[in-house]
DNA sequence: TCGCCGTGTCGAACCGGTTCGGGAAGCTAG
DNA sequence: CTAGCTTCCCGAACCGGTTCGACACGGCGA
């Protein structure tokens, strides 16, 4: 059922049906009832495709992410699951696209035949090649995470230097000297992520200021790198009391670890880091996290991409967040340092 | 730039710019260099919207999944990663609906607007309003489930009877008599999701085979659930000695609240489940489960929509799968009942 | 030399909407 | 009575592709 159909039933032209159902023009109270009328009869919707062709835009947002190859993490999912409904209020559909780079089948599908209005990019590089792409377009897009150089486009984020600083300085109040980090997967740091690098970068920053002694890893995103990570980790200094991570898929093989090796977490060993608060409450003890608000990032992305196609041109807006750590049970003071001996015994 | 853009530049019309893109009817090898080499230079791609339109099919498949209300599971997140890698072998792209009913506005745009070609459901109830609606359609789609009556209809699904009872015979093989079956949420089994229902089922008859006493629980889809629910469990009954459990995202409560109830795993208590092999590694000891196959199962799901698609008419065909149980180590045989004493130690 | 056939290209119609310019009808003011 | 203004609707063009029928052209056999 078409709009002509529609328009024969009801005894008037395509247009006056159009304008009826837009209300972009006058239209009479009879003719447009029933028109009305007709329309709920046959259960009339206009076809998407012939509407996003006559005026230019599609009514859908693209939403680009990593291939399946990298595990998904929790966060990536509830952040998924928010975009989706943030912009089923504007009246948008969401399409996935799988894209590592630039040069993805995907990915120029999405831009080049014109198939959304607008893109979020999930799991941004300090230099990626995608959003260098859309900007040179002036393509209207969102990026989760900031570039290297930010200035001028629209994101929203999550301070990852000062949340991994909050960790450090809260293990550092609890009188821990000698930590850890455990970052994403090497692949991932090396090739550029934000997260990976701002995270690390707040967490040396931090450890220099307390003049902590610090050893950083990569991690795998599974449980069993987790347990091995933690091997490495105590076999490397064996006084390291505390580790900061923003692996959430290693979180359970990190806690393995740390019970297989006989260190009691909080009172041997504790454990922070930047997680999302429906993993950080998984583990026991549940983890003292900066939880990653990731349904409010994915909702305020959509929130931006839809006032940017709603005001071209207008100047780039963003979003840094900084959650606050949430108090839970995986840190504690630092005790008597178990091989070593250094410091002081601090628990009375 | 549009194809009579190109056909300007290459001299020629523009059914000729279609026919030597598309290969359709011949065209001589000189033109078709020409065309070609324009394209190349203007970086023409047809626009998605007015193909769609000119040959009735958008390339694009829905997915139509529960609004993010209910939590999301590890499962789904894989699954939908699959679902889209899959899709895009075949050149469809992906278009996410968040739809619990048939009646939701963003299910009716994607039929009534036209918006895909066919659509997967995840999530499937017994009975289904969505597969009725489709199914009345005569709308292509696949179902991730069955239905109460899923004869005729296509899907791919999990055998969650055999699977549960797989595990129910595996705690009786170890002399386990008392069992628990923690299941998805309440509302879930009264909404009639196929897998709270069939699992349910599963673990009833196997246990009346097996002669067990069983208790048998809904808990919400997180770890605070999961330790409240324990703590039940063992207020109802304490001489039980396992536990069968679908619910992933609860498992890490189950594990909490084991061990603040001083049972140990798997020496004093038995876990074991349907749970995907990324989450079962997560805990400690890892969970003896009978793996989820997510990604198998988005995968065969494209795989039997593309073939509807591209063969109108064809019979109905369906993936079941029975994964077997991964032994590891959160199951053990039953040991002296810590409170009644009912059983002879069966340990020497 | 003429008719026939195959090859390669073109023009026009079509998919299903939106939008613009204009015209008919009805009403008011001069 | 008519000029002028609203109000309401129509026809036509357009968005950017695809596809069908037709036609020009060259080569072939009769």
């Amino acid at each position: 059922m078409n709009i002509g159909e529609i328009a024969r039933r009801a005894g008037v032209s395509r247009s006056t049906v159009s304008y009826a159902l837009s209300g972009k023009r006058p239209v009479s109270d009879d003719t447009r009832r029933k028109i009305q009328q007709v329309v709920d009869e046959l259960g009339y919707q206009p076809s998407a495709s012939a509407r996003a062709l006559a005026n230019g835009r599609t009514s859908t947002l693209g939403l680009v992410f990593p291939p399946a190859g990298n595990h998904y993490t929790g966060m990536q999912l509830d952040f998924i699951g928010s975009v989706v409904e943030a912009a089923a209020v504007y009246d948008y559909d969401v399409l996935l696209s799988p894209s590592g780079v630039d040069s993805d089948r995907s990915f120029q599908r999405l831009l080049g035949e014109r198939r959304v209005d607008g893109a979020i990019l999930m799991e941004i590089r300090l230099e990626d090649d995608r959003a260098d792409h859309l900007a040179a377009l002036d393509f209207p897009s969102v990026a989760i995470g900031r570039t290297a150089r930010p200035e001028g486009s629209w994101w929203v984020g999550l301070d990852h230097i000062a949340l991994v600083e909050a960790c450090v300085h809260h293990l550092a109040d609890l009188g821990h000297r000698r930590i850890a980090f455990v970052n994403r997967p090497e692949q991932l740091l090396r090739a550029g992520y934000e997260s990976a690098h701002r995270g690390l970068d707040g967490f040396t920053k931090a450890a220099a200021e307390r003049g902590l002694t610090v050893r950083t890893y990569c991690c795998g995103d599974d449980a069993a790198s987790g347990q091995t990570c933690v091997e490495r980790i105590l076999h490397d200094d064996p006084a390291t009391t505390g580790l900061v991570t923003l692996n959430e898929a290693a979180l359970g093989g990190l806690y393995r670890g740390l019970a297989q090796a006989g260190r009691h977490v909080p009172r041997d060993f504790s454990v922070t880091g930047v997680v999302a608060a429906r993993w950080a409450e998984t583990v026991t003890p549940q983890l003292t996290a900066a939880d990653v608000p990731a349904a409010d990032l994915g909702r305020l992305a959509v929130d931006l991409l839809v006032e940017r196609l709603d005001h071209p041109g207008a100047p780039p807006r963003n979003h840094l967040l900084t959650p606050p750590i949430s108090l839970r049970a995986s840190t504690g003071p630092a005790g008597v340092t178990p091989a070593v001996g250094t410091g002081a015994d601090t628990t009375p």
